[in-house]
DNA sequence: ATGATTAAATACCGATCGGTATTTTTAATA
DNA sequence: TATTAAAAATACCGATCGGTATTTAATCAT
């Protein structure tokens, strides 16, 4: 494939990806993606193989652009502690971020292709089981370096923390408003405090 | 309008709404609602104007099934202590009750109509709206009668319950699994708890 | 510069979409 | 039971759906 084709196939991706986003698999229609794109239907399937490729294609390099700096900058981080305290940070950001890509991928798609796209479906759990396990990681770390209290529960804390974000980006989105997501990430770093050593 | 035809205009609602839930508006097809109902497009259109009339009418239904039961407890309740305790219980049982109709109607329309269909979209928001509005009046009957501190921001903590309920309710939903939305409820039972008086 | 390759556009396919006009069937009424 | 009203089925409409085969245009290597 040629540098041009390569370039063409990625612009397709980005003007693609948010559309699915938005309107889910189902709703996104090929004379959605040929206007967003400005291409025929020919030069699309001549890069894709079909419509779901696409939107799979299009689901990753959503959570590439609003979840991959999250995890990148945490990686960058030595203690457990900071790792948290980057995490709630990130969020309170997040509303405007994901707003600029029609919202978030993991809520959206989670919602959206539960009962119409089950290949969709089986990547927002994957993403969402997997940032769950890791942050679960983070806070195992966080009693070992004596930032938390033996008595926390890595597994309840973590899943509890996702709820909690879900749940701030939802309302956020639902009543365009990131307030409801500041106040979850304010609520979290409340009950990290509970849960500190000392 | 004979009963008979009020019979078959109810058996229409109540076959098709967990499907309008389930998979959305722009998703769900005529033929869908067919095939649940055993009726023809034409006996439908009999019933209901149109699609969207019919997705409307579903909606409400849908919310009827899933909350009503809520407020209708929560109103025979007198003090707001005992209001508070039936919601966090309500929405303990909400997993497995919603599920029944395929999810709950707020988030799912909440999600699935946002870039698809405006009216069902407001819809979602306003029952958001109300719920939450409800939840600050209880507060503030709650400080009112003692029961919480006057510190207590009944805005803010009505805010932040709801952000909870629904992202418990969507992570429950995700990974099938209801542990999600007792967590959370418990958690809203503890900051209850740290904003009680005395 | 030319032939080979591939990117992209065009034109087309059957299927299904939401919706409606018409006909048939059922039920209420007198 | 005959007449009337309306419930429901049938048949059909144009538009759009996702997808493909073919043609044209651009790019590449020689």
């Amino acid at each position: 494939m040629s540098d041009k084709a390569e370039l063409t196939k990625a612009h397709i991706l980005e003007k693609v990806a948010p559309i699915f986003n938005k309107k889910g698999f189902v709703a996104t229609s090929l004379s959605d993606l040929t206007q967003a794109t400005g291409l025929t239907k020919g030069a699309i399937y001549c890069h894709y193989e079909n419509k779901e490729d696409l939107a799979v294609q299009a689901y990753k390099l959503m959570v590439k652009k609003v979840i991959r700096p999250l995890t990148d900058v945490m990686e960058q981080q030595n203690r457990a502690s900071s790792k948290l305290k980057t995490l709630t940070d990130y969020y309170r950001n997040y509303h405007s971020l994901a707003s600029d890509f029609g919202g978030c991928p993991v809520l959206n798609i989670g919602i959206n292709a539960h009962y119409t796209n089950s290949k969709l479906f089986e990547l927002a759990k994957d993403i969402s089981r997997k940032l769950e396990n890791g942050l679960k990681v983070i806070l195992i770390n966080a009693v070992e370096e004596g930032y938390l209290k033996e008595s926390t529960d890595p597994d309840v804390l973590a899943s509890k923390i996702f709820s909690m974000i879900e749940g701030g980006v939802f309302m956020a989105t639902l009543h365009h408003n990131g307030k409801y997501l500041l106040m979850m990430m304010d609520e979290v770093d409340q009950i990290i405090t509970v849960n500190r050593k000392g």
